[in-house]
DNA sequence: CTGAAAGCGCTAACAC
DNA sequence: GTGTTAGCGCTTTCAG
């Protein structure tokens, strides 16, 4: 049963004995005596086997350490039943989702790629991987999508997008509804008797144009136009750091700050406590996200949630439709999030209160 | 040349044009009038082609949209060259080294395959597709390894682990000199006149134990063995800050805490700051990884650096020379942290003042 | 229920 | 320089 090669070939693997040949299916059909095509419907699941026989052909692959090669699978096979997944590992929202995504998939039936998106390697290359290896439809997620790839044009792949930069036609997108998002923010804050309610953008981050729209409408919304006031960010901590930073110096704080993200509402937050600025008694922040972050005991953020999950799972099944269900015309998916109320929010300073004592 | 199966096919694809063929290299070849094989060596970069012919040939593939098929490139070829990582996206020095694989593995001629692993798939499952599609050695990033997986007998793939949980014979390890890390933290604190230096470990994950003993060791060493305290951690934020919440409760701080990750400092950091708790005035923190955590402005953590460049490139090295160079015998790389010093640390409260005054 | 045969798109070894 | 040939390990179709 041993690999009969021997020992001390000079094939530059050292002294070991020769690396033996992987089994195929035809070893495991031909240790049970059948033959390979037999063995494939097995592995495959299809009806045509006999208990026994499939029990035996189970056991022989087993015993032999037999492993399908995927590379042959996708050679043969009519449909590849990949999906191909442009990633960023930096924004913690995309982890959540990367992993929903790998439930959703297989409940369709389909296997994922991973392809993660890193300064050395730019999007174009990333894509050509996930196409050379057939992938059927891509999943981009919170990437500028580049719309002239040239494997975009008819015949190409599905392309699903959640949450893009900007919207490109042919493609099915799977985004928040990021000025209601901001809108319960709002809303939250002035409940709570909040009117010097800043915002701290994303810049040219996805969505952030959203965000900052949503925030200006909201504001106005309620009258408080005046009150209007966009800072830059760039969904970063420093950004939000920078941003508080900017706001202490002035010397006049806002009693609120929606942050564009997490990650900047972080920085914020670690910002003013650093400067003796306490939250939420002398400023209440919003985070967007809610990200493990936000749910951390000592930060304890207030943040707009969406649900990673449910996006993956619509992201997923856009592409199923097209894949499996002939749909053509694109699809655009709009979820809407919810605001989780959490301690970084509370009533407003008395606006009676001078601002000058703040700094205490 | 175009599909001729022409429009209507009720073949469940729409009213869409039926999906043209994916163009293959026969398609290239046709189209310049040379044969398939010769095509094949162009695009490899084999010598054998003219010029000339060379550039006919790209232009057809690129007038075609031809794209190498993976699948078929991976099932052909003797060999892969395909690296598996598993990897889990929860731990930022991780994200790091994945990313830091990218260009090491190119360098030396190699193709990456990502597997995140999730709380849904175990390690075996993604293993499992590793190998499935050809790759030549896994490396894993800050998992315990499975040695009794299927496939780890001989003639199986390469295993590098980097930072591994515990040490399984027959693979290689890339791992930090825990120790010595954990030996520079304390060593620092002492000379800023810290005697009670406690620390919160990472309990049952990878790397905690060694270090651990290395806090045991160089508290031992400064003849501070009566000042050992260990509290139970498991390298998350929440668990530093469970850590801060005792030592509160306590009433007596110690003048410095070394945490076993960034993020447990993290937690610590938060949870004291928000207690009133000056750091470092009261309380010096040590996190490790050095993070971009731990450079954020407004956290600026002193931390162990591991520097994720070098362990991706080593583990790289480490496959490559089993596979390309023939070592059979398991190898043991360990690479020296150093501790970057910034604002978390300073001197130790003057042992006269008494601790009840600390919490003001 | 089982088997034989024909490739999927490409690479590698060889002939011209 | 260029073309020919023979598969890689599997799925799929068609006959038993």
């Amino acid at each position: 049963m041993g690999d009969p090669r021997g020992t001390g070939r000079s094939d530059g693997r050292g002294t070991s004995a020769a690396r033996p040949k992987r089994p195929t299916m035809s070893d495991v059909a031909a240790r049970v005596g059948v033959s390979q095509a037999l063995v494939s419907l097995v592995f495959r699941n299809q009806p045509g086997a006999s208990a026994d026989t499939r029990r035996r052909v189970f056991q022989a692959a087993e015993e032999l350490g037999y492993r399908p090669d995927t590379a042959a699978q996708l050679l043969r096979r009519t449909r590849s039943r990949q999906l191909g997944v442009l990633f960023t590992m930096r924004q913690p929202h995309d982890v959540g989702i990367v992993e929903a995504l790998y439930p959703a998939a297989r409940k369709h039936g389909y296997t994922l790629v991973l392809n993660a998106m890193v300064d050395t390697r730019d999007e174009r290359q990333a894509m050509d991987e996930l196409l050379g290896l057939r992938c059927e439809a891509i999943i981009t997620i919170g990437t500028t999508f580049e719309r002239h790839h040239p494997a975009t044009g008819v015949g190409g792949p599905s392309i699903v997008e959640i949450n893009p930069l900007t919207r490109a036609a042919g493609t099915d997108v799977v985004r928040t509804a990021e000025r209601n998002g901001i809108r319960q923010a709002v809303d939250h804050l002035v409940a709570q008797g909040h009117r010097a309610i800043a915002h701290v953008d994303g810049g040219a981050m996805p969505a952030a144009d959203e965000r900052r729209r949503g925030y200006r409408a909201a504001m106005r919304r309620h009258g408080l136009a005046d009150h209007i006031q966009v800072h830059p960010g760039d969904y970063t901590e420093e950004s939000g750091a920078r941003a508080a930073r900017d706001l202490l110096a002035r010397g006049e704080l806002p009693t609120a700050v929606i942050a564009g993200n997490d990650r900047c509402a972080h920085g914020l937050l670690g910002t003013f406590l650093r400067a003796g600025v306490h939250v939420p008694e002398d400023v209440s922040i919003v985070g967007y996200d809610d990200s493990q972050l936000a749910r951390l005991s000592f930060i304890d953020l207030t943040s707009v949630r969406q649900d990673a999950a449910e996006a993956a799972e619509r992201a997923v099944r856009a592409a199923v439709e097209r894949l499996d269900e002939g749909r053509t015309a694109d699809r655009d998916i709009v979820l809407d999030p919810t605001l989780v109320v959490r301690g970084s929010t509370g009533p407003a300073r008395t606006p009676s209160a001078p601002d000058g004592d703040l700094l205490r």
